[in-house]
RNA sequence: GUGACUGUAGCUCAAUCGGUCAGAGCACUUGGCUGUGGCCCAAGUGGUUGCGGGUUCGAGUCCCGUCAGUCACCCCA
């Protein structure tokens, strides 16, 4: 083997190959029933793009974004996520204005520079939905149902929802300073007992509310450790309660998890994240339990990201699925099910002997399929006749058409039904409506 | 970026203390069955043991490097 795909990066064929159109087909179904409109984007953007919007001092944009220049000199970057790219084509093509509601859809490959571990690779795919343009918890309800609403359609049970309030730019500073001062006055010696990790003491001036989730700390901080619950604003807190209520009143299980925290900047007020559930394997309901990339899809508010984007003031909420990880969370069984319904299961096999009936054959072949059916053939080698049946048989044809220099004489072909081996005679002539009758 | 483990036919795996150890099963091809699949039987194709160095009379086995995979950290979907 002289070459193997890049670092990170995998071939998809096969049976993932399958779940995975699967997984878009359905979601289109289920998205379109809602609205939403399905919009695509380019897999690559201008740096600056994901800098103002995901954050300068996020590692998603400090460490982990693919950047390179172009032959003007442009500085390009992979998108490392799907939220900035389709606010800036919003914006661009003028899809979205106050006051008006738009909901998008997206399905495609990402990209991270990341050491590659289980549900984590540097191209990786996501589906997501963002919808502009409400201020209302009734649209932050809308999205998370419609999450909801898919899994459910995939068989899948297995999981939680974890919400928490992140404030806005009224209430948060505030917070954030409450936090800081409280980090900053922990003993930081090594002996102290609420000594912080070496990642979390830099965390204090960098991204302090990411100290929240940190794993090595949580054990002695939490409890003590300022929460913004405390800190938010009556707005943010009665956008969050009214959520609540309605995932309440509509028999959505939830539960706030005051330590949820996003590693990109641009979100405000709402957020979650969706963990799997499934006891034995990793995660569940313990947080900080080990096995890690148990988050299959998270998101939530992001009220001035448009505004931030040179855009005007609309409010925005959303979400996006890691394909990888949600396809880890599908019962197999569920899906191959799912996945035999679809398949027709109809695939007919053409086995020829000698060349005459192999150049005929090539045109049955072509016949046949233009009139709509499935057909595979063993003409394009010589082979026996026994070896095209063992072919037919390894394809699980459900009919054998053969066709050799006897057949070709009196102008038909035999059917061979590959489960009841029963044979019989078709004439060539109307072989397709022949063949639509059994 | 850090740490740990792993790397032998297409797949799953064997090979004693470094010494005919490069093998098995499955898959594939062919034959047994001159125009008929699955089961059975037989034969055959297929590997510079991830790659590159080193130690040794001798390396799949030991050492170093490198690439890749897995897991954890970091981070995130």
């Amino acid at each position: 083997m002289v070459y193997s795909a890049p670092r990170g990066t995998k071939d998809i064929f096969g049976e993932e190959a399958k779940i995975r159109h699967f997984l878009d087909t359905k979601a289109r179904e289920i998205f379109a029933r809602w609205n939403y409109q399905e919009i695509s984007t380019p897999i690559f953007e201008e740096v600056n793009l994901f800098t103002r919007s995901v954050g300068e001092t996020t590692d998603i944009v400090e460490k982990e974004m693919y950047v390179f220049k172009d032959k003007r000199e442009r500085l390009l970057a992979l998108r490392p996520e799907g939220t900035a790219p389709v606010v800036r084509a919003a914006i661009e093509n003028a899809l979205i204005s106050p006051g008006k509601i738009s909901k998008f859809f997206y399905s495609g490959p990402f990209y991270r520079y990341e050491r590659p571990q289980a549900g984590r690779q540097r191209e990786f795919y996501q589906i997501g939905v963002e919808f502009f343009g409400s201020v209302s918890p009734y649209a932050d309800f809308e999205v998370l149902s419609l999450a909801v609403e898919y899994f459910h359609n995939l068989g899948l049970k297995e999981y939680n929802l974890f919400l928490n309030n992140l404030g806005c730019p009224n209430c948060r500073p505030e917070y954030r300073k409450a936090l800081k001062d409280y980090l900053v006055q922990l003993p930081h010696s090594p002996t102290a007992t609420s000594q912080l990790c070496a990642d979390c003491q830099r965390r204090i001036e960098k991204n302090p509310l990411r100290v929240l989730d940190c794993k090595i700390d949580s054990k002695n901080i939490h409890g003590r450790i300022p929460l913004i619950k405390d800190y938010v604003c009556e707005s943010c807190n009665k956008h969050f309660q009214e959520l609540l209520a309605l995932l309440t009143e509509n028999k959505i299980s939830y539960q706030i998890d005051p330590y949820l925290v996003r590693g990109i900047d641009y979100y405000t007020r709402t957020i979650f994240e969706f963990k799997n559930s499934v006891p034995g394997s990793n995660a569940g309901l313990e947080r900080f339990s080990s096995g890690s990339q148990d988050t299959f899809a998270a998101g939530g508010r992001y009220d001035n990201l448009v505004k931030e984007l040179g855009g005007e003031d609309i409010p925005a909420v959303g979400w996006a699925i890691g394909v990888e990880r949600l396809i880890k969370q599908l019962s197999k069984e569920f899906i191959s099910q799912e996945l035999r319904a679809k398949s027709q299961e109809q695939l007919i096999y053409l086995a020829t002997i000698g060349e005459k009936a192999r150049k005929e054959g090539l045109k049955i072949v072509q016949t046949l399929r233009g009139a709509g059916f499935t057909v595979e053939t063993g003409l394009y080698e010589e082979k026996s006749l026994k070896a095209q049946m063992r072919e037919a048989d390894g394809l699980k044809a459900k009919y054998v058409l053969i066709l050799g220099e006897d057949e070709l004489n009196r102008k038909v072909t035999t059917l061979r039904d590959m489960q009841t081996k029963e044979q019989k005679e078709i004439k060539l002539d109307n072989l397709p409506s022949e063949l639509k009758k059994i």
